[in-house]
DNA sequence: TTGAAAGCGTTACCAC
DNA sequence: GTGGTAACGCTTTCAA
């Protein structure tokens, strides 16, 4: 491996000055073609490579985009990533990484450390403790010339871009979709959260239940899920499930596969889960895609029209998301 | 969001040098602690940040790790990541994430990025395409002040640090097991691809069979895999499988699933596959696991000892996989 | 067509 | 204890 040269040195290999050579290799008008072609040569020959601290400092720009992701566990985060990270990797940006673990800390001190110097623009999905504690001076408190935009989980008093999921939508139609299909007696399940999320798509199930039944609401781990969910089918003979996330749709799942409702058609159920896994459960399972990919997508390129100035208001944009028909809400239920 | 300062800035307003402001927030015992506390109160005041530009260019260094990753698809490599990004959050470096999607182009590009002042190390998982090529010109010509780290998919000819997956022996033993297990007739099912990983995991599987009849290897895409596979079934009545990726354990196992193969207990099976869909598929699968979350934590921390010059000499660190028996290995078999 | 010099924001050496 | 100055690697203005 060699060891990479500077201008200077370049230049006095060369014996031209620096500014000739930087010039050069910018294809400037003011140098001769013969002096390029020499400049050029030498540059590969000895491997040459602009600083890029340098070329910072020089400009005032990253040419770095900052992802603060909440976790790179969820299948809908890590989706996102890529539709970010496919749009980016077209351009001359760069993606600096970073995950919360949903901690206020350490969303605090990866916004800092964003902030100081690192990026041109900050994708940021809050993780559920800054949404707990509703802190967001680490949000306000950055500069102007970094651009800032949230998904997903969204704080609505901060003005910055915004790309937001259809929660409570989704989910009340979803549930209306249940008891369209024929459930009566529709329960939810979802992990318990703190997110502004997981508090739309509980108002969609509240608002598409509209007092036919009360709420049946199921909010804990898996195996808390798994145990109260069983009580519920004994004692309120429920059947209908929607699921909030993917680990409340796979404990939801086992409960119904081993009480045999798919089998015996006494259950209709959505969740929220993964594609791959979705398809491959038995039977497959319905879900509400919320194209997490279009989502990255389109995040990055408002932040990165933001960049390029071609805009100047903050944009709210939404991504709508689609019932995904499967095994689980295409059987007829059975009403003994 | 306020606009950050400069240290020269802050120093005018204080009246003071811009050395004696550096020094104060550096904490250097030259300075006075009156004069510190000053410095200290109106650097916040004023929201001034260390511009990490001039920093790296001052140090040489940028303290940011450039992560190349061929696909944030794969489950192993998404594992991968996160064992990485956990070690590297504890430190003060960052992560820059480029991937490849498996293309030579895109990973030359990404290298080259990377290496122009952008990171001080890399960690690299080669791109499909680069082993098909054996092109590594773009690895060797990286500046020997970068630390190279290659994971998974290695190039043995390029010295540098090396984090493999015991991928020959993983699939020896896994088959061997199959066949202990009752399995007579093993076929292989992988995706078609030209990875060294995959290479070696056929190897292991001939080596394994070690005549006892002749391999029966089907590659390709998962809709060829089930055709063929359909085949073998009505024409060997094969009895045993190993799959050596997500894509051709799921196909492998749809087959199954539809022949009835795992009811009657005809069929033993090991695949490559997330542990949360394996758990759930039904009969769940039994898989190797290739402990993708150790493999980025070792990675990481061995990148970081060089980057600390705690070592020297360029190491090779094997992680062993280990087979995580489900129900697809726990019958016996029916032979009639 | 080329070159000298200033400057981006910071630190470090050396004077004072 | 404090301040001036040079330097990191590059671009850009202005002069030659």
């Amino acid at each position: 491996m060699k060891k990479s040269i500077t201008l200077k040195e370049l230049a006095k290999k060369l014996g031209v000055s620096a500014s000739t050579v930087s010039k050069a290799l910018n294809d400037s008008y003011e140098i001769s073609e013969s002096t390029k072609r020499k400049v050029e040569a030498a540059a590969k020959e000895f491997n040459y490579r602009p600083n890029r601290a340098a070329l910072n400092l020089k400009s005032g720009k990253t040419f770095t985009i900052g992802v603060v992701l909440p976790s790179i566990k969820d299948f809908f985060l890590v989706r996102a990533l890529r539709g970010i990270e496919s749009v980016i990797a077209n351009t001359n940006y760069n993606i600096v990484i970073s995950v919360t673990n949903e901690s206020y800390e350490k969303e605090v001190k990866a916004i800092e450390t964003l902030v100081n110097g690192l990026v041109d623009g900050i994708i940021l999905a809050v993780s559920e403790e800054t949404q707990l504690r509703q802190d967001f001076d680490h949000l306000t408190n950055i500069p102007e010339d970094i651009k800032l935009l949230m998904f997903d989980r969204v704080e609505n008093t901060i003005e910055c871009d915004k790309v937001l999921v259809d929660d409570y939508e989704a989910v009340l139609k979803a549930v209306k979709h249940l008891k369209f299909k024929g459930a009566t007696k529709v329960a939810l399940v979802s992990r318990n959260n703190n997110l502004s999320t997981g508090k739309s798509r509980i108002k969609g199930y509240i608002d598409a239940i509209n007092d036919t039944h009360d709420p049946m609401i199921i909010e804990g781990k898996d195996d808390f899920i798994e145990r109260e969910l069983e009580d519920l089918i004994a004692t309120k003979s429920i059947n209908g499930i929607i699921a909030l996330d993917e680990e409340a749709s796979l404990a939801a799942f086992r409960v119904a596969s081993r009480e045999k409702l798919f089998e015996e058609r006494k259950l209709l159920m959505i969740g929220y889960a993964g594609t791959k896994i979705s398809e491959h459960l038995n039977p497959s399972l319905s879900t509400i895609d919320q194209h997490g990919k279009r989502v990255g997508r389109t995040t990055a390129k408002i932040l990165l029209d933001k960049l390029n100035n071609k805009s100047d208001r903050s944009e709210v944009n939404i991504i709508y998301s689609s019932l995904c028909e499967r095994a689980t809400t295409q059987m007829v239920i059975n009403h003994q």
